[in-house]
DNA sequence: CGATTTCATGAAATCGATTACAGACGGCCC
DNA sequence: GGGCCGTCTGTAATCGATTTCATGAAATCG
């Protein structure tokens, strides 16, 4: 009752169909065979699966490309994995590795792909030129998503348009007749932080509006960052009566801390945030945002990989950059008319405030 | 100025090290070694890496998890996912799939699965037999999470104390004194989607309340299932006073067209949801749910499928349930006090109603 | 001190596929 | 009919690691 107890090989196959391992191996190599139906026969009468592991021994491939990202809660990260699932060429998987925003594990999981995959698409922590090189000397093809090096060059990417991005949001504040507009920005030392931030200067420079040092914070692209960032312009002496958030972690985090406080939204500031978040309609209020075609741009990311793929890794190196729109939803506002532009003192000194503020932060 | 063009092999190594291939294993898998210093040293000076290919081969273990979920863009999903990974043994390694909600795609990637990982944990679109019986024959480990085939016995899952959570959710909207409850379920065929409604019902009968079967709709777990269903409801000629959502997507699809048509919440209508969202404090209103900890679900399944690993696949089948507890914000109040409790007409006849709805349909 | 056990080692077989090579066969052309 | 070409085939080498087995050296024991 155990005939089939080991698994498979393609010689068992080819002693079935009365033809030898190899004209079997041509087979599913797509070669033109004799014996067709008896090979065909012979496998789902064997139950037979060919080995990976021998394949990809054998011809040093092993039709997976490996995304990387930091973090897969994040909308804008699965998007990307999405985008470049729904372009993956048949004969190819995907395979998606989260390293949790840590540096250590996206080290040990790069260490743990090199040779078990074909190419890598990669949404990196850091921009050190460290990682490019080791993919360099391997010869693996790799494609940088939303960030580039700092060198740039060496490496294809696909990255979004942050710097109109960047314009856009605070254009669209100026709009509203703000002129004490802040900006929560991410690491200078990254990509999108940096792009982002330009556009934001630039934006303001065209208006003639003199940015102030007070209001650009750079912070880390994280909702703890967010909250803390924004109380912080809070509690300045003049805050600002409208924030641009650089991403959509730092936007969910100051909302988080405006929510806590009992500030309310676009009435006593206005928020714009860059990068879409699935339930911004249905936030308090909808949340205005400058968004990105994150699904297009990890189909961009994996068009590029099947590329360097086919043509030889050899092949090109091209930097894609997908467009950035703006969409008004309902978190914009003119700014207060009354010019009590200080947060009232009991925002912060009533216990009640603070409580609550406290609570969250603890949870 | 090309030393290294080729890739390394262990042999190179032991030529290197003046051992021979087989020692240098031995190194790797641990064994004590006279000349570990000079393999080391070997190892580093030519950059070797060990062929994963031909390890797997060899072995017959690739060393690889896979985690295959529908939907990484669910929150819940997502948890799941990091709390597998937050207790996967240093020498594994977890591969994510992602089936888009496809059952295609998921026969797909098992089918390119199978064969090139150790263990599959999978929270499965259907629950046929069909997945278990190829498992089995493969003697592959397979952990379910979230669901649990017709049969249940033999594969370990992790599921949630539906029952329970849906009785919670039930009993807390009656605490609110409704009467009228409605509830917008996932496929009675599937496990969750089950017992939430048992739990549903139960709490119903506990109270003496008589449920209708106007107020129950099998739903399909999707944000347009949640969307129409509490169209269909709202519809009705008694409609409900309140509507406990099944999940997260259908809370939010529920949610969405509430907005769309300027239901208020909670004044109008009290909706509870089942599975936590990560805005679910900022939205408007902040959401009441019934969560559990998908995290620590993730977790158990990964531990589960390490056992299964570490103790011979034949070892146990178990079952573990991860507990619910009530999230009480801000989307339950009392039922409406005016007796008006169909919808002003005008909601649907009117052609703003209409057309905004309308509008977000075809987006 | 001789006998026995322990231990690290190298040679060689092995995992299951792919593929270079050469042979067999048939068709086609002149 | 002979030569040539194209197609399909089987044999055997190969990919890079692991692992069995035998061996010699060292350690242990009575």
């Amino acid at each position: 009752m155990k005939p089939e107890e080991a698994t498979k090989t393609i010689t068992d196959v080819a002693r079935v169909a009365g033809v030898s391992s190899a004209t079997v191996s041509r087979y599913f190599n797509g070669a033109r065979v004799e014996k067709k139906d008896a090979i065909e026969e012979a496998i789902s009468r064997l139950n037979y699966r060919p080995s990976f592991a021998a394949r990809s021994l054998k011809t040093g491939r092993s039709g997976v490309i490996a995304v990387i990202v930091p973090d897969i809660k994040n909308d804008f990260f699965s998007a990307i994995v999405q985008g470049a699932e729904s372009v993956a060429t048949e004969d190819r998987m995907v395979l998606l590795v989260n390293t949790g925003d840590s540096r250590e594990r996206e080290e040990k999981a790069l260490d743990q792909l090199l040779g078990r995959v074909d190419g890598v698409i990669l949404a990196p922590l850091t921009e050190d030129e460290d990682i490019p090189s080791r993919f360099r000397e391997l010869g693996l093809p790799l494609v940088f998503v939303d960030r580039v090096t700092i060198s740039g060059a060496g490496v294809s990417s696909v990255i979004a348009d942050n710097t109109k991005g960047g314009m856009l949001a605070t254009n669209h504040i100026l709009d509203h007749g703000h002129s004490r507009i802040a900006m929560i920005g991410g690491p200078l030392g990254t990509t999108p932080g940096r792009y982002r931030a330009e556009g934001f200067y630039e934006a303001l420079r065209a208006r003639g509006v003199e940015p102030s040092e007070d209001y650009f914070i750079e912070s880390d692209f994280s909702e703890e960052g967010g909250y803390s960032s924004m109380e912080h312009l809070l509690r300045l002496d003049t805050p600002p009566t409208a924030v641009f958030t650089a991403n959509n972690l730092m936007t969910l985090g100051a909302l988080r801390l405006l929510r806590d406080l009992g500030v309310r939204v676009p009435q006593e500031i206005s928020i714009i945030g860059f990068d879409d978040i699935s339930t911004a309609e249905l936030l308090s209020p909808p949340l205005t945002t400058v968004a990105r075609n994150a699904f297009q741009q990890g189909a961009l990311a994996m068009n590029l990989m099947t590329r360097l793929l086919d043509e030889g890794s050899s092949a090109v190196v091209e930097h894609s950059v997908v467009d950035v729109e703006l969409v008004e939803r309902s978190s914009c506002g003119p700014p207060r008319s009354d010019d009590s532009l200080s947060p009232a003192p009991q925002l912060f000194d009533s216990a009640d405030a603070e409580s609550n503020h406290r609570e969250k932060r603890e949870k």
